[in-house]
This record gives structure tokens, sequence and C-alpha cells, in this order.
DNA sequence: GCCTGTTTACACGAGT
DNA sequence: ACTCGTGTAAACAGGC
């Protein structure tokens, strides 16, 4: 297997925080949950930078997740052996990346005392594990859901907990906080997330049409040389292959929700020219297609 | 013993 | 200067 050059992003921390990292990798899964050893799989096997001090960037990855409210613990139910718990992201720690920045978030998520006790503990673990179920038995999935469904991501599909206003929220990891901002003015590390990743080795594209690609180029791109995931059109954000996020009648369906909202950054880029082949492609057409999200 | 998970502490940088 | 988010180290407990 070739070796990038010491210049690529592959010798170079990504630009993006172990909260971020962490919630890629759990969006990038079917059921949108992962144990812990699944996590460190997820980023070890796109981020080369993470394979070496592993016992360093792994404690901090577990303080993360032990120390932000936006990861909850789902407890494995008996026929699900293995180590560990699952983990995944709170439902209503929506818009924590909304400056762009995936270094830093405008805002740390955290719950109410209330709230910690709810996620903690039933009905939320009772949520997810019916989630979980109908995902294990393909019910609410993309292959099972009525069409117009939300797809992936059931958690996110009506459930609430502080009683979110419709069309507040906005899943950090949600297409439209990956590109429903002006891809130029975001900045990563303070610098502008374009140079940054240019910097890093990172493709930057000049058109918007790759936006997407470009935002999680170790994603869909990085596979040139660690070949984690082929790079084609057949991978969309986080890894997730295209092929799961089309729905059976043959419509486009996104990984994760996209909630509607009528800003000029979305507006932008489905009406930009050049957007007809995936990812944009499947943007520009599945976000009409996404019914409102009510949280 | 190893892995997982929690907690505490500290340092650093960005934003105000 | 201060607050806040993040990264790192470390100690500790519990489960397998």
């Amino acid at each position: 297997m070739p070796r990038p050059g010491k210049n690529s992003y592959s010798d170079q921390k990504p630009p993006y925080s172990y909260i971020s990292l962490t919630a890629m990798a759990i969006q990038s899964s079917q059921e949108k949950m992962l144990p812990l050893s699944d996590i460190y799989k997820f980023i070890m096997d796109r981020f080369p930078y993470y394979r070496e001090n592993t016992q360093r960037w792994q404690n901090s990855l577990r303080h993360n997740l032990s120390f932000n409210d936006c990861f909850i613990k789902i407890p494995r139910r008996p026929d699900q052996p293995g180590k560990g718990s699952f983990w995944a992201l709170h439902p209503d720690c929506g818009d924590m990346f909304e400056n762009g920045s995936f270094l830093r978030r405008r805002k740390r998520f955290k719950l109410m005392r209330s709230e910690h006790l709810a996620s903690k503990n039933p009905p939320m673990l009772h949520y997810f594990h019916h989630q979980h179920q109908q995902a294990k038995l393909g019910i609410g999935g993309a292959a099972a859901e009525p069409p117009g469904g939300l797809g992936r991501l059931p958690q996110f599909q009506t459930y609430s907990i502080n009683g979110t206003q419709p069309g507040g929220f906005k899943h950090p990891f949600a297409i439209e906080n990956i590109i429903g901002r002006d891809y130029k003015g975001m900045m990563a590390g303070g610098l502008p997330i374009a140079s940054v990743m240019h910097h890093l080795g990172y493709p930057v594209p000049t058109q918007l049409s790759s936006v997407v690609n470009s935002m999680w180029p170790h994603v869909g791109m990085l596979s040139e040389s660690m070949a984690p995931v082929p790079v084609s059109s057949e991978y969309g954000p986080f890894g997730v292959p295209m092929k799961s996020l089309y729905h059976p009648s043959g419509q486009t369906m996104p990984a994760v929700p996209v909630p509607i909202k009528a800003t000029p950054a979305l507006g932008q880029v489905a009406a930009l020219p050049g957007l007809g082949s995936s990812p944009g492609h499947f943007l520009s057409r599945s976000i009409p297609a996404v019914p409102a999200i009510i949280l």
C-alpha cells in the first residue's frame, strides 16, 4: 500500500475535533450508533494520523464521549454480545458547528439536569433500543420505510427532549451544516478551511459541486492511498455508500436528515450549475424530497 | 491484564 | 482579563 508523501494529509492532524470525528463515525454507521472500538476503527481507517499514538488520542476521545452531553451511551441488549456500550449522538445536539469550524464549536452542547436524567434513562434508552431493533429487523430503515420517509437516522425524526421548535433543529453533521454556508468563508483553526485543507494536501476544488467531497476528503477521497473507501461518487459524506442513500423508489435519500430551511446558502447550492453529478446531484435532488423534520 | 467508561486537573487558544 | 471549548494526562473503577 503506497504511503502518501510527508506533506499530504496522512501526516497532518485532520482539522476536526474529536467531537467532530466521533460524530462522523457515529453518523457513518447504519444504525447511527457505534461501540467505542468501531469509532476508533472509523477514525483510524480514514485518518492515518490517528494510527499513531493511539493511547493518547483514544483516551482523549473517551474523555470526550463521557464529558460531552452530545454523546449518549446506549447499553447493549443481551442479544448484542460485545464489549462496551453503543454511542450515539444526542438528538438535540444540533447547531454546534454553526460557525463552520470543525475544530471549535460555537457552543458546547449541554443538557439540563433533568434532560441528563432523561437521556441516561428510559424512555430515551427505550427509544433507541426500539429504533435499533427496527434497524436490525429492517423496519424503518431505507429498505422498509415508506416513500418520502427520512431514511436513516430515525432517532432524529421526531424525537425531541426539550421540545425544540420545528425548523430550529440543525444537526451539526447534516448536509445543511456541511454545505449550507459559504464554503469559502468556512474557517478551520482560524484559517479559511479551504486554505487549511489545501495546506494539508486535501483537494480543494473550485467548483462548489465538489463541496461535499472536499469537505470530507478523508472520507470520500482519502481512499486513493489508504483505500478504506473508493474515490467515487458512490460515497457520500461520512463514507456512507451512496447506494445506501438511495431509496428503492429511485428517490435520493440523505444519510442524515436535512431540515428544510430556506437559507440563501442552501438555495445557492441548489441553484448552482454543475451540480448534475453526485454528490451535488444527490444534494440538490434530495433536499426537496426530504420531508420536514418535526422536532 | 486489557478495555471501557468516568472523573479530575491542567494547559492552551479563540472569542468576548 | 475572563470565559469557554478543546486536548492531554492521569487516576480510578468495573467488566470480561
